[in-house]
DNA sequence: GTTAGGGTTAGGG
DNA sequence: CCCTAACCCTAAC
C-alpha cells in the first residue's frame, strides 16, 4: 500500500531482542521509549515491535504462539492474554543463562505467567531441574518432579505426565537414560549437526557457559543449510516427540476422564492428542497464516 | 493509549 | 504459484 516495506535490519532485531529481554514481550512502547533501543527503533512503531516480535515467535517451533493454541492445554484453561510467545524466541538464551542465578531469576520471572504449564514448559522445567541439581549420575524423576513441583505451578497428575516427558526427551536425544536416572545428553551421542538449538542449550549447560549463547553464532548460511538438511530428520524427529508427547497428552486425558468420570472430557481431551499427532504427522508448512510454522529454527532468528 | 491477534499484501524464490 | 515478512485493522483491556 503506502509504505514502502522496510526491512527489519539486524540492529533493529537485536535492540528488539535486547528490549524484550530487558522489559519482557508486550512492554513494546517501553522498548521503545527506552534510550537504548529507542534510537534504533525510531523508525518502528510499538505495533511494529510487536508484529516483528511475532514473526519471530511464529518460528520458534513447538513453543510458539500458534501451536501453544493448539496445544493448550493442561492448566485447565488458564492462558489469558499474558504474551507466552514472550519467551519463545529468547529460549534460546534464558536456557542457557539457567546456570547464571541472575539470568535464572530473570527467566523465572519471565515465566511467571499463567501459561507456564504448557508442554514446552515442562520440558524447559525438566531440563532446568536436572541442570540445576547436577547429579553427577543425573537425576531420578522422583527427583526431577520434586523439583519442580518445588518451583513451578504443576498440575497434580504431573508426575505421570513428566513419565511420558521424560522419555519423549530421551527420544529427541535432549536426555540421556542412565539406569533409572535421567542426565543432559551433552551431544557427543548426537548425530544430528550441532545446530539444533537445543543442543546448544545443552552444551551451553555442560560447560556452564553463563550467557555465552549470546554471543555471535556464525550466521544464515549454515542455518540454511542444517534446516534443509534437517528438515527431513527433523520432521521424524518431530513427529517422534508430538507423537510421544500426544502420548502424554492421552495419559492425562485418560486420568482426567477419570477424575471426572465424564466421557466428554475424555472427548476433548483424546481430541486434542489426536490434533497433535495428526499436527505432527502432516507435511511441514511454514505459513503463520496457516499454521504457524512449526519446523522453524530459533536460530535462525538469532542475530 | 497500548497491546494482541486476525487479516492483507508486497516481495522474493 | 507459494511462502514469508511487513503492514493494516480492530477488538479488548
Amino acid at each position: 500500500m503506502g509504505a514502502p516495506k522496510q526491512k527489519w535490519t539486524p540492529e533493529e532485531e537485536a535492540a528488539l531482542r535486547a528490549g524484550v529481554e530487558k522489559y519482557g514481550a508486550g512492554k513494546w512502547r517501553a522498548i521503545q521509549k527506552d534510550p537504548k533501543f529507542g534510537p534504533v527503533l525510531k523508525s518502528r512503531s510499538n505495533v511494529d515491535l510487536k508484529d516483528k516480535w511475532r514473526n519471530l515467535s511464529a518460528c520458534s517451533g513447538p513453543g510458539g504462539p500458534r501451536s501453544s493454541k493448539v496445544l493448550g492445554l493442561p492448566s485447565g484453561g488458564g492462558m489469558r492474554k499474558s504474551m507466552d510467545a514472550g519467551l519463545s524466541p529468547l529460549q534460546i538464551d534464558p536456557l542457557g543463562a539457567f546456570p547464571d542465578p541472575a539470568a535464572y531469576q530473570e527467566m523465572r520471572e519471565m515465566a511467571s505467567t499463567p501459561s507456564e504449564t504448557s508442554p514446552q514448559s515442562y520440558d524447559d522445567f525438566i531440563l532446568e531441574a536436572i541442570i540445576v541439581m547436577k547429579h553427577p549420575g543425573g537425576s531420578s524423576s522422583a527427583a526431577i518432579a520434586n523439583f519442580v513441583e518445588e518451583h513451578h505451578m504443576v498440575p497434580p497428575n504431573f508426575r505421570k505426565l513428566l513419565n511420558a516427558k521424560l522419555k519423549a526427551l530421551t527420544v529427541q536425544g535432549k536426555l540421556m537414560k542412565v539406569d533409572q536416572n535421567y542426565k543432559i545428553n551433552t551431544g557427543s551421542s548426537k548425530p544430528r549437526g550441532g545446530q539444533r538449538p537445543d543442543s546448544d542449550d545443552e552444551k551451553a549447560f555442560g560447560r556452564d557457559a553463563k550467557r555465552a549463547v549470546k554471543s555471535k553464532k556464525p550466521k544464515m548460511d549454515i542455518e540454511t543449510a542444517t534446516l534443509i538438511v534437517r528438515e527431513s530428520e527433523e520432521a521424524s524427529l518431530v513427529a517422534a516427540t508430538r507423537v510421544a508427547e500426544a502420548d502424554a497428552l492421552a495419559q492425562e486425558a485418560e486420568m482426567a476422564a477419570r477424575e471426572l468420570e465424564t466421557a466428554e472430557a475424555l472427548a476433548f481431551e483424546l481430541d486434542v492428542a489426536a490434533e497433535v499427532a495428526a499436527y505432527a504427522l502432516r507435511p511441514h508448512r511454514k505459513s503463520r497464516a496457516s499454521l504457524g510454522g512449526v519446523y522453524c529454527n530459533p536460530i535462525a532468528n538469532q542475530s
